[in-house]
DNA sequence: CCTAACCTTTACGTGAACGGGAAGGTTTGG
DNA sequence: CCAAACCTTCCCGTTCACGTAAAGGTTAGG
Protein backbone atom coordinates (compact mmCIF):
# COMPACT_ATOMS: atom_id res chain seq x y z
CA UNK A 1 0.00 0.00 0.00
CA UNK A 2 1.10 3.30 -1.01
CA UNK A 3 1.09 5.06 1.97
CA UNK A 4 1.12 8.66 1.54
CA UNK A 5 1.59 10.05 5.00
CA UNK A 6 -1.47 12.27 6.20
CA UNK A 7 0.14 15.66 6.96
CA UNK A 8 -1.71 16.50 10.08
CA UNK A 9 -2.61 20.16 10.77
CA UNK A 10 -1.94 21.98 14.13
CA UNK A 11 -5.79 23.95 15.43
CA UNK A 12 -4.80 27.48 13.87
CA UNK A 13 -4.08 26.00 10.40
CA UNK A 14 -7.37 24.23 10.69
CA UNK A 15 -8.80 27.56 12.04
CA UNK A 16 -7.83 29.27 8.66
CA UNK A 17 -8.93 26.39 6.51
CA UNK A 18 -12.45 26.26 8.21
CA UNK A 19 -13.48 29.95 9.45
CA UNK A 20 -13.56 28.63 12.45
CA UNK A 21 -11.36 30.11 15.29
CA UNK A 22 -9.13 27.74 17.72
CA UNK A 23 -11.21 28.80 21.09
CA UNK A 24 -14.24 27.28 18.82
CA UNK A 25 -12.98 24.21 17.52
CA UNK A 26 -11.80 23.11 20.91
CA UNK A 27 -15.50 24.40 22.38
CA UNK A 28 -16.62 22.32 20.11
CA UNK A 29 -14.41 19.12 21.23
CA UNK A 30 -15.45 19.82 24.69
CA UNK A 31 -19.12 19.72 23.62
CA UNK A 32 -18.27 16.51 22.10
CA UNK A 33 -19.18 17.16 18.14
CA UNK A 34 -15.40 16.11 16.92
CA UNK A 35 -12.34 15.15 18.90
CA UNK A 36 -8.94 15.67 16.50
CA UNK A 37 -7.56 12.75 15.10
CA UNK A 38 -4.03 12.61 16.88
CA UNK A 39 -2.12 14.14 19.56
CA UNK A 40 1.29 15.16 19.77
CA UNK A 41 3.68 14.31 22.70
CA UNK A 42 3.09 17.25 23.94
CA UNK A 43 -0.54 17.56 23.59
CA UNK A 44 -0.99 19.32 20.72
CA UNK A 45 -4.11 18.62 18.76
CA UNK A 46 -3.59 17.48 15.83
CA UNK A 47 -6.53 17.06 12.91
CA UNK A 48 -6.52 14.93 9.69
CA UNK A 49 -8.68 15.69 6.18
CA UNK A 50 -11.67 14.45 7.60
CA UNK A 51 -11.87 16.55 11.09
CA UNK A 52 -11.41 19.47 8.22
CA UNK A 53 -14.80 18.02 6.34
CA UNK A 54 -16.32 17.67 9.60
CA UNK A 55 -15.69 20.69 10.66
CA UNK A 56 -17.29 22.21 7.87
CA UNK A 57 -19.85 20.06 7.76
CA UNK A 58 -20.33 21.37 11.23
CA UNK A 59 -20.04 24.91 10.61
CA UNK A 60 -22.67 25.08 7.51
CA UNK A 61 -25.26 23.50 9.62
CA UNK A 62 -24.85 26.55 12.24
CA UNK A 63 -24.17 29.31 9.71
CA UNK A 64 -26.41 27.61 6.65
CA UNK A 65 -28.81 25.75 8.10
CA UNK A 66 -29.24 27.69 11.44
CA UNK A 67 -29.00 24.24 13.56
CA UNK A 68 -28.04 24.62 17.11
CA UNK A 69 -24.97 22.67 18.48
CA UNK A 70 -27.15 20.35 20.04
CA UNK A 71 -28.87 19.28 17.01
CA UNK A 72 -25.71 19.29 14.79
CA UNK A 73 -24.53 16.60 17.77
CA UNK A 74 -27.50 14.90 17.22
CA UNK A 75 -26.78 14.60 13.54
CA UNK A 76 -23.26 13.66 13.59
CA UNK A 77 -23.90 11.11 16.66
CA UNK A 78 -26.01 9.51 14.23
CA UNK A 79 -22.74 9.71 12.10
CA UNK A 80 -21.08 7.92 14.52
CA UNK A 81 -23.60 5.52 14.99
CA UNK A 82 -23.34 4.93 11.32
CA UNK A 83 -19.73 4.65 11.61
CA UNK A 84 -19.37 2.09 14.51
CA UNK A 85 -22.51 -0.19 13.27
CA UNK A 86 -20.20 -0.68 10.39
CA UNK A 87 -17.20 -2.05 12.03
CA UNK A 88 -19.96 -4.48 13.84
CA UNK A 89 -21.00 -5.05 10.29
CA UNK A 90 -17.59 -6.39 9.26
CA UNK A 91 -16.73 -8.56 11.95
CA UNK A 92 -20.33 -10.12 11.59
CA UNK A 93 -20.78 -13.26 10.13
CA UNK A 94 -24.24 -13.76 10.25
CA UNK A 95 -26.45 -13.18 7.93
CA UNK A 96 -29.50 -12.63 9.64
CA UNK A 97 -27.84 -10.32 12.21
CA UNK A 98 -25.81 -8.10 9.11
CA UNK A 99 -29.27 -7.74 8.03
CA UNK A 100 -30.68 -6.31 11.10
CA UNK A 101 -27.75 -3.85 11.68
CA UNK A 102 -28.27 -2.89 7.97
CA UNK A 103 -31.98 -2.28 8.26
CA UNK A 104 -31.58 -0.21 11.61
CA UNK A 105 -28.85 2.13 9.96
CA UNK A 106 -31.40 2.68 6.98
CA UNK A 107 -33.66 3.53 10.24
CA UNK A 108 -31.74 6.29 11.15
CA UNK A 109 -30.75 7.55 7.77
CA UNK A 110 -34.45 7.68 7.63
CA UNK A 111 -35.10 9.56 10.44
CA UNK A 112 -32.32 12.03 9.46
CA UNK A 113 -34.17 12.85 6.14
CA UNK A 114 -37.26 13.02 7.17
CA UNK A 115 -35.84 15.63 10.32
CA UNK A 116 -34.60 17.60 7.45
CA UNK A 117 -37.29 17.42 5.06
CA UNK A 118 -39.75 18.43 7.81
CA UNK A 119 -37.34 21.93 7.78
CA UNK A 120 -37.11 22.21 4.34
CA UNK A 121 -40.74 22.36 4.37
CA UNK A 122 -41.59 25.35 6.32
CA UNK A 123 -38.90 26.87 5.13
CA UNK A 124 -41.17 26.25 1.38
CA UNK A 125 -44.19 27.13 2.70
CA UNK A 126 -42.62 30.77 3.89
CA UNK A 127 -41.19 30.94 0.52
CA UNK A 128 -44.45 30.31 -0.90
CA UNK A 129 -46.47 32.99 1.03
CA UNK A 130 -43.54 35.20 -0.04
CA UNK A 131 -43.58 34.61 -3.89
CA UNK A 132 -47.84 35.01 -3.40
CA UNK A 133 -46.78 38.78 -2.75
CA UNK A 134 -44.57 38.97 -5.12
CA UNK A 135 -46.52 38.13 -7.76
CA UNK A 136 -49.36 40.18 -6.51
CA UNK A 137 -47.15 42.80 -6.66
CA UNK A 138 -45.73 42.12 -10.31
CA UNK A 139 -48.92 41.75 -11.25
CA UNK A 140 -49.44 45.34 -10.35
CA UNK A 141 -46.55 46.43 -12.16
CA UNK A 142 -47.87 44.80 -15.19
CA UNK A 143 -51.09 47.17 -14.78
CA UNK A 144 -49.13 50.05 -14.85
CA UNK A 145 -46.85 49.21 -17.58
CA UNK A 146 -49.83 48.50 -19.83
CA UNK A 147 -51.72 51.82 -18.95
CA UNK A 148 -54.30 50.09 -17.25
CA UNK A 149 -55.89 50.84 -13.43
CA UNK A 150 -54.68 48.74 -10.99
CA UNK A 151 -56.40 46.05 -10.78
CA UNK A 152 -56.59 46.62 -6.42
CA UNK A 153 -57.38 42.73 -5.61
CA UNK A 154 -57.67 43.04 -1.89
CA UNK A 155 -54.42 42.38 0.13
CA UNK A 156 -54.89 38.47 0.90
CA UNK A 157 -54.94 38.65 4.64
CA UNK A 158 -56.63 34.74 4.71
CA UNK A 159 -54.08 33.17 3.66
CA UNK A 160 -53.81 30.68 0.90
CA UNK A 161 -56.23 30.43 -2.16
CA UNK A 162 -54.16 33.15 -3.87
CA UNK A 163 -55.62 33.51 -7.48
CA UNK A 164 -52.05 33.25 -9.49
CA UNK A 165 -51.26 36.76 -10.82
CA UNK A 166 -50.40 37.17 -14.62
CA UNK A 167 -46.77 36.75 -13.73
CA UNK A 168 -44.86 33.83 -12.98
CA UNK A 169 -42.81 32.68 -9.69
CA UNK A 170 -39.30 33.22 -10.46
CA UNK A 171 -37.38 30.48 -10.02
CA UNK B 1 -71.01 52.24 11.65
CA UNK B 2 -71.04 49.02 11.91
CA UNK B 3 -67.58 48.85 14.42
CA UNK B 4 -67.25 45.76 15.19
CA UNK B 5 -64.89 46.38 18.10
CA UNK B 6 -62.48 43.72 17.69
CA UNK B 7 -61.82 42.24 20.85
CA UNK B 8 -57.91 43.15 22.17
CA UNK B 9 -56.14 40.36 24.05
CA UNK B 10 -53.82 40.61 27.13
CA UNK B 11 -50.38 39.58 27.08
CA UNK B 12 -51.25 36.34 28.78
CA UNK B 13 -54.16 35.00 26.17
CA UNK B 14 -52.06 36.40 23.54
CA UNK B 15 -49.45 33.90 24.91
CA UNK B 16 -51.46 31.26 24.94
CA UNK B 17 -52.57 31.72 21.69
CA UNK B 18 -49.21 31.84 20.43
CA UNK B 19 -47.43 29.15 22.62
CA UNK B 20 -44.88 32.01 23.37
CA UNK B 21 -44.40 33.15 27.64
CA UNK B 22 -45.42 36.54 28.31
CA UNK B 23 -41.30 37.17 29.16
CA UNK B 24 -40.49 36.73 25.63
CA UNK B 25 -43.38 39.07 23.93
CA UNK B 26 -42.32 41.40 26.01
CA UNK B 27 -39.12 40.66 25.09
CA UNK B 28 -39.86 40.89 21.15
CA UNK B 29 -41.04 44.45 22.03
CA UNK B 30 -38.06 45.30 23.83
CA UNK B 31 -36.03 44.56 20.94
CA UNK B 32 -38.00 45.83 18.94
CA UNK B 33 -40.03 43.21 17.27
CA UNK B 34 -43.37 44.24 17.68
CA UNK B 35 -45.47 46.63 19.67
CA UNK B 36 -48.68 45.94 21.02
CA UNK B 37 -51.72 47.69 19.43
CA UNK B 38 -53.01 49.23 21.79
CA UNK B 39 -52.25 49.80 25.83
CA UNK B 40 -54.97 50.28 28.42
CA UNK B 41 -55.55 53.09 30.82
CA UNK B 42 -53.60 51.27 33.12
CA UNK B 43 -50.71 50.39 30.61
CA UNK B 44 -51.58 46.78 30.33
CA UNK B 45 -50.71 45.77 26.35
CA UNK B 46 -53.59 45.56 24.38
CA UNK B 47 -52.90 42.98 21.27
CA UNK B 48 -54.97 42.91 17.89
CA UNK B 49 -54.95 40.38 15.45
CA UNK B 50 -52.17 41.24 13.01
CA UNK B 51 -50.19 41.11 16.42
CA UNK B 52 -50.92 37.61 16.41
CA UNK B 53 -50.31 36.48 13.23
CA UNK B 54 -47.39 38.64 13.63
CA UNK B 55 -45.76 36.48 16.43
CA UNK B 56 -46.50 33.39 14.96
CA UNK B 57 -44.79 34.45 11.75
CA UNK B 58 -41.79 35.71 14.28
CA UNK B 59 -42.41 32.25 15.89
CA UNK B 60 -42.22 29.92 12.82
CA UNK B 61 -39.01 31.65 11.90
CA UNK B 62 -37.60 31.04 15.05
CA UNK B 63 -38.16 27.64 15.36
CA UNK B 64 -38.65 26.34 12.14
CA UNK B 65 -36.38 28.07 9.95
CA UNK B 66 -33.69 28.64 12.79
CA UNK B 67 -33.59 32.07 12.35
CA UNK B 68 -31.84 34.76 15.11
CA UNK B 69 -34.34 37.11 16.36
CA UNK B 70 -31.66 39.71 14.39
CA UNK B 71 -32.12 38.25 11.54
CA UNK B 72 -36.49 37.90 11.69
CA UNK B 73 -35.83 41.86 12.97
CA UNK B 74 -34.27 41.91 9.65
CA UNK B 75 -36.95 40.38 7.35
CA UNK B 76 -39.77 41.97 9.49
CA UNK B 77 -38.07 45.36 8.66
CA UNK B 78 -38.91 44.89 5.01
CA UNK B 79 -42.42 43.67 5.81
CA UNK B 80 -42.91 46.74 7.44
CA UNK B 81 -40.88 48.49 4.72
CA UNK B 82 -43.52 46.87 2.52
CA UNK B 83 -46.13 48.08 4.30
CA UNK B 84 -45.08 51.55 4.51
CA UNK B 85 -44.55 51.45 0.99
CA UNK B 86 -48.31 50.51 0.03
CA UNK B 87 -49.23 53.60 2.33
CA UNK B 88 -46.86 56.01 -0.26
CA UNK B 89 -47.91 53.65 -3.31
CA UNK B 90 -51.58 54.61 -2.23
CA UNK B 91 -50.92 58.48 -2.21
CA UNK B 92 -48.97 58.31 -5.27
CA UNK B 93 -50.51 59.46 -8.26
CA UNK B 94 -47.29 59.22 -10.62
CA UNK B 95 -47.06 55.44 -12.64
CA UNK B 96 -43.32 56.37 -12.37
CA UNK B 97 -42.96 56.66 -8.57
CA UNK B 98 -45.42 53.92 -8.43
CA UNK B 99 -43.94 51.65 -10.21
CA UNK B 100 -40.35 52.51 -8.44
CA UNK B 101 -41.82 51.77 -5.19
CA UNK B 102 -43.58 48.30 -6.43
CA UNK B 103 -40.26 46.87 -8.02
CA UNK B 104 -38.52 48.27 -4.64
CA UNK B 105 -40.96 45.94 -2.83
CA UNK B 106 -40.18 42.47 -5.34
CA UNK B 107 -36.26 43.22 -4.52
CA UNK B 108 -37.40 42.67 -0.85
CA UNK B 109 -39.48 39.98 -1.46
CA UNK B 110 -36.61 38.39 -3.42
CA UNK B 111 -34.31 38.90 -1.09
CA UNK B 112 -36.15 37.11 1.34
CA UNK B 113 -36.56 34.24 -0.89
CA UNK B 114 -32.86 34.32 -1.39
CA UNK B 115 -32.08 34.23 2.27
CA UNK B 116 -34.70 31.21 2.87
CA UNK B 117 -33.82 29.51 -0.30
CA UNK B 118 -30.17 29.15 0.57
CA UNK B 119 -31.21 27.47 3.60
CA UNK B 120 -32.96 25.21 1.69
CA UNK B 121 -30.05 24.11 -0.37
CA UNK B 122 -28.17 23.57 2.49
CA UNK B 123 -30.76 21.38 4.08
CA UNK B 124 -31.35 19.43 0.28
CA UNK B 125 -27.39 18.69 -0.06
CA UNK B 126 -27.41 17.34 3.28
CA UNK B 127 -30.62 14.95 2.03
CA UNK B 128 -28.65 13.97 -0.87
CA UNK B 129 -25.98 12.66 0.74
CA UNK B 130 -27.90 10.92 2.97
CA UNK B 131 -30.01 9.13 0.26
CA UNK B 132 -26.78 8.17 -1.44
CA UNK B 133 -26.11 5.94 2.01
CA UNK B 134 -28.85 4.95 1.81
CA UNK B 135 -29.31 3.56 -1.28
CA UNK B 136 -26.20 1.94 -0.58
CA UNK B 137 -27.03 0.45 2.69
CA UNK B 138 -30.00 -1.01 0.92
CA UNK B 139 -28.25 -2.48 -2.37
CA UNK B 140 -26.19 -4.76 0.68
CA UNK B 141 -29.51 -5.55 2.20
CA UNK B 142 -31.02 -6.95 -1.41
CA UNK B 143 -27.64 -8.97 -1.40
CA UNK B 144 -28.41 -10.76 1.38
CA UNK B 145 -31.71 -11.27 1.02
CA UNK B 146 -30.82 -12.72 -2.52
CA UNK B 147 -28.53 -14.89 -0.78
CA UNK B 148 -25.23 -12.98 -2.87
CA UNK B 149 -21.82 -11.80 -1.47
CA UNK B 150 -21.71 -8.32 -0.16
CA UNK B 151 -20.99 -6.12 -3.93
CA UNK B 152 -18.64 -4.02 -1.22
CA UNK B 153 -19.31 -1.37 -3.37
CA UNK B 154 -16.63 1.02 -2.48
CA UNK B 155 -18.46 4.01 -0.44
CA UNK B 156 -17.97 7.43 -3.16
CA UNK B 157 -16.60 9.38 0.04
CA UNK B 158 -14.46 7.84 2.77
CA UNK B 159 -15.87 9.94 5.63
CA UNK B 160 -14.51 9.71 9.31
CA UNK B 161 -14.18 6.50 10.97
CA UNK B 162 -15.84 6.24 14.57
CA UNK B 163 -14.06 9.01 16.49
CA UNK B 164 -13.69 8.02 20.01
CA UNK B 165 -10.80 8.37 21.35
CA UNK B 166 -11.65 11.18 23.88
CA UNK B 167 -12.78 9.27 27.16
CA UNK B 168 -13.82 12.30 29.56
CA UNK B 169 -14.85 15.45 28.25
CA UNK B 170 -13.13 17.26 30.61
CA UNK B 171 -11.20 16.47 34.25
C1' DC C 1 -65.07 49.02 48.24
C1' DC C 2 -62.20 44.70 48.34
C1' DT C 3 -59.58 41.39 46.72
C1' DA C 4 -57.78 37.90 43.62
C1' DA C 5 -55.91 37.67 39.36
C1' DC C 6 -53.59 40.02 36.18
C1' DC C 7 -50.54 43.43 34.74
C1' DT C 8 -46.43 46.84 35.01
C1' DT C 9 -41.30 47.90 35.24
C1' DT C 10 -36.83 46.71 37.12
C1' DA C 11 -33.39 43.73 37.75
C1' DC C 12 -30.75 39.86 38.50
C1' DG C 13 -30.09 34.73 36.93
C1' DT C 14 -29.23 31.15 33.25
C1' DG C 15 -27.62 28.21 29.39
C1' DA C 16 -25.63 28.38 24.89
C1' DA C 17 -21.77 29.65 22.26
C1' DC C 18 -18.12 31.37 22.27
C1' DG C 19 -13.98 35.56 23.40
C1' DG C 20 -9.88 36.52 25.76
C1' DG C 21 -6.28 36.36 29.01
C1' DA C 22 -3.19 34.13 32.46
C1' DA C 23 0.24 30.68 33.53
C1' DG C 24 2.87 27.43 31.76
C1' DG C 25 4.45 23.56 28.45
C1' DT C 26 6.04 22.33 23.31
C1' DT C 27 8.23 22.95 18.69
C1' DT C 28 11.30 24.64 15.63
C1' DG C 29 14.66 27.54 13.30
C1' DG C 30 19.19 29.46 14.02
C1' DC D 1 20.72 25.38 23.49
C1' DC D 2 17.61 29.13 23.20
C1' DA D 3 13.93 32.22 22.10
C1' DA D 4 9.83 33.07 19.33
C1' DA D 5 5.80 31.15 18.10
C1' DC D 6 2.71 27.84 18.98
C1' DC D 7 0.19 25.19 21.98
C1' DT D 8 -2.06 23.50 26.56
C1' DT D 9 -5.61 23.86 30.40
C1' DC D 10 -8.00 26.78 33.54
C1' DC D 11 -11.20 30.34 34.16
C1' DC D 12 -13.63 34.56 33.94
C1' DG D 13 -16.29 37.75 30.61
C1' DT D 14 -19.92 38.57 27.00
C1' DT D 15 -23.99 38.41 24.00
C1' DC D 16 -28.32 36.37 23.01
C1' DA D 17 -32.70 34.92 24.37
C1' DC D 18 -35.07 34.53 27.51
C1' DG D 19 -36.54 32.79 33.06
C1' DT D 20 -37.76 34.36 37.42
C1' DA D 21 -38.59 36.99 41.29
C1' DA D 22 -39.57 41.55 43.58
C1' DA D 23 -42.36 45.60 44.38
C1' DG D 24 -46.12 47.70 43.13
C1' DG D 25 -50.24 49.32 39.96
C1' DT D 26 -54.86 47.71 37.36
C1' DT D 27 -59.16 45.24 36.43
C1' DA D 28 -63.17 42.41 37.10
C1' DG D 29 -66.26 40.13 40.10
C1' DG D 30 -68.86 39.98 44.39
Amino acid sequence: MTDVAPRLLRIQEVAAETGLTPRTIRYYEEVGLLAPAARSEGAYRLYDGEDLDRLRFIRGLRDDAGFSLAEIGQLLEDEDARARNRDRYRSSRDPVERRQILTDAIDRVDRQVTSLRQKIDRLEAMIVEAEERRSHLASHVDDLDAGREPTHTHDPRPRRSASRGGTEPRG
